[in-house]
DNA sequence: CAGTGGTCTAGACCACGGT
DNA sequence: CCGTGGTCTAGACCACTGG
């Protein structure tokens, strides 16, 4: 039963959500004990199974709860949240701390993907990609260097895409879908072009997002960006 | 009404969602175009409108479309997926290398917080925090150092956990539930200390993950993880 | 086999936000 | 105002899986 906060704690697939989110926090429910069936849920907060189904799919979401047939739901041992991380465009980026964008594009070359670019997104030795290097800058200090590879086959438009005015990481974002991405994450040492380019001392550390996209089975683009020194990427759960 | 397909072509909320999203994808509903309203979706489909509404839903959370109440659905201009960041534990992150794992602690004293550790916990100056520095080894090759402070006041009990045998990175994910986690990643360079024990030569870039942790408007740890030379931390969308 | 979650339905009412 | 999404309901059947 136990009426349901009128107001402020609501009634609804929320109020069911949070309350027993609460008895997970305060181990009212501990990890790893069996929650009640949405049939008792539902039963206790007075509202239809689907309510409760919907609240408890959210938590199994979340990585606050594990939901098997049969057995039941159970919490999580592991509190297993998850941060999100968007893809986001470097100008959005720059522009999100108050600094003016700018960008150049430093080269541009139509090739064969050489083997390690070919091994690394399955494509045939000697493919047509294009190779470009540019800059992103915020306030006139540099902010990324990025270097990319767009297999061209994928997207045959960015030959004819004007990269000197919009960069190929915001003109690829706009045209191009893709259903899959892995994005990896080191520290790299300055080589003398990263240096200049990034205003670092070589050899120092920098960060570097390496990002793959496909389309389908069809590889898109490989990107690498390096960042000044100093940089962090934050992010909450 | 559309005959039901039985077992693979699949019914149902999933039918729909895959549905809508192919039309997104090959641009028969082009970026900011706005969708049939879901009682027409239903129609076509030959469905409640309460499925159609679950598959929309599911695809604004993925960040494919944007929902208004009174103007529709629209398809995003920028298909904004979001990677997903799991709290791992380092013991497992290794057992996934099939590699064996060791554990040793370096240190452990109980002290005030330092200005700079107030500051980024949002604690007061010298608060009781137990501070802790340990080592992860792959196959007995360095992985991971780990620098830890934990305001004791949150989890009295790791005073008198045995942070010798299990690290206080599962110690504290097995015990204390948090709520909200910051995530922070960048690249620094190997002070005298860190290059001995990760087997780096000074100055050299590594891969480092800051994370703070809170339980409600309590601050929990702050732990700064630096990882081996070479390391990539590497995720899927 | 039987219990539990997974999904669907047809209908209803509500909340927000353009017009 | 009133159209559109947001949510809820009561009931039903299905799918998976543990015993």
């Amino acid at each position: 039963m136990s009426v349901i906060e009128p107001t402020t704690g609501k009634t609804g697939y929320l109020a069911v959500r949070n309350e027993v989110f609460r008895r997970i926090q305060t181990r009212i429910w501990p990890p790893g004990a069996t929650l009640p069936t949405e049939s008792e849920l539902a039963a206790e907060f007075g509202c239809a199974r689907a309510t409760v189904n919907r609240a408890l799919r959210e938590l199994s979401e979340m990585g606050i709860v594990e939901r098997r047939r049969k057995s039941g739901t159970r919490v999580k041992t592991l509190p297993a949240k998850q941060a999100r991380l968007p893809i986001t465009i470097v100008r959005h980026e720059v522009e999100a701390r108050n600094a003016a964008y700018r960008y150049d594009l430093i080269s541009r070359s139509e090739t064969g993907a050489p083997p390690w670019l070919a091994s690394r997104l399955g494509l045939p030795q000697g493919q047509p990609v294009l190779h470009v290097r540019c800059m992103h800058y915020a306030d006139s200090a540099p902010y990324q260097f990025e270097e990319r590879w767009v297999n061209i086959e994928a997207v045959p438009d960015i030959v004819s895409a004007d990269l000197a005015t919009i960069g190929p990481n915001e003109w690829l974002l706009r045209t191009v879908p893709f259903t899959q991405a892995e994005v990896s994450f080191s520290a790299v040492a300055a080589d003398t072009e990263l240096a200049n380019f990034l205003s670092a001392t070589p050899g120092s550390p920098l960060f570097r997002m390496e990002r793959t996209t496909r389309l389908g089975t069809q590889p898109v683009t490989l990107v690498r960006m390096t960042y000044h020194p100093g940089y962090r990427l934050t992010t909450s759960y």
